[in-house]
DNA sequence: CAAACTTAGTATCGATTCGAAACTAATATC
DNA sequence: GATATTAGTTTCGAATCGATACTAAGTTTG
């Protein structure tokens, strides 16, 4: 089996499973918006995040997420740190909606993979995700607990850890640390970027 | 990382390397019919096997294809075994845009994985695209390499081995065994829907 | 053998989606 | 303080899609 095929593979199953068409009253853009938001941290529930996650133009995601605001999926709400950004967040009809997603064919299916078989799948699609968006420049997306920007302190000797980002300044729950992160950046990565733009200024 | 995330895993992978927009002057739809027709044996060049293949109806197929046909990149002809059924051939031009294909930034990244990684990814999502499809109960799709319906004949010892498709009664070239296949069944769906006819017809 | 059904492909129509480009407003940079 | 960048929105035209209706060739069935 060429690798063609694998690639081919992935891009099938992705169709197969999202949906095409309209499932549950959502179009495959609608289920997509939902599933970023309802995985994406506090810092990257934007438009522009979304945008470069769905690899389509801030235009496009504007119209899908102001459809879903307007039918109750989303709340929108202005940042009082930056006066340009907003906030989309989950309402409770849009957490039961994503309780009938059709993706859930493809994660149940996953589920039945023996426990090794299945870790290995996940961190050769990692692995990929790193290099596809390496070779087309744009950032890779992924969470907290992998990123090089989360340092963590021990607040008392046996107490619990305190975590935060240090690109952001900003303080993270132990809860949030799966979410999905823009600024996501590995040890690797972070150098390479570093480097780039040193070059560039020289 | 849980089932859900690693299925959002493949389609964001899926999106990203697909190139949503126009790539080289194609849609994303047409880049995936290209691919199919590159890959589709002689009995499933078809606009319905594609329009299975694709998850959409034979309608929106048709269309596809059709633009494909008045700009040169496929070539139409009847078939003399049955009136109805049109075959569809990718022409010279169409084989050269292929070696293009925004796909191949997976394929490369595929091609970078450790040999034994790479199978293990390759045998999983071949597993995982059986399970999908078998849940929402549409056929999946195959090489006829590794389907029930290949005969092997040896004609004299030591000669080469010739294949044939026992469904279809057709002589198969060893070069069109990895090519894809409507017809595709493994032993086990062929059992399961021999065993779905017969609790019908009783 | 003829009527009824199925299958392969096509054509048309309206709704949706998408990307490109223009635009507003807030923040950064120089 | 002028210029550039960033976040988000809007508008417009092209493309896509699914539903539906249709033609023509096979298949079943009575």
């Amino acid at each position: 089996m060429d690798n063609r095929s694998i690639a081919q593979s992935i891009a099938q199953l992705a169709r197969m499973s999202a949906g095409d068409g309209q499932v549950g009253g959502f179009t495959a853009a609608q289920w997509n918006t939902l599933r970023f938001f309802a995985r994406a941290n506090r810092f990257s529930r934007t438009v522009s995040a979304f945008a470069e996650f769905h690899a389509t133009t801030r235009g496009t995601a504007s119209q899908t997420v102001k459809g879903l605001v307007s039918e109750g999926y989303l709340t929108r709400s202005r940042s009082d740190l930056d006066g340009r950004s907003v906030r989309f967040d989950l309402t409770d009809k849009a957490r039961s909606a994503l309780s009938h997603d059709p993706l859930d064919a493809l994660s149940n299916a996953i589920g039945k993979l023996a426990p090794g078989v299945r870790n290995q799948l996940a961190s050769s699609l990692k692995r990929l995700k790193e290099e596809v968006a390496d070779s087309r420049g744009k950032p890779s997306f992924g969470s907290c607990r992998f990123c090089c920007h989360l340092t963590c302190a021990l607040r008392k000797p046996g107490g619990e850890p305190s975590y935060a980002c240090d690109l952001l300044d900003q303080p993270l729950a132990a809860n949030d640390l799966g979410d999905l992160c823009v600024n996501f950046e590995t040890a690797q990565s972070n150098t390479a970027a570093r480097s780039r733009r040193d070059s560039k200024t020289s």
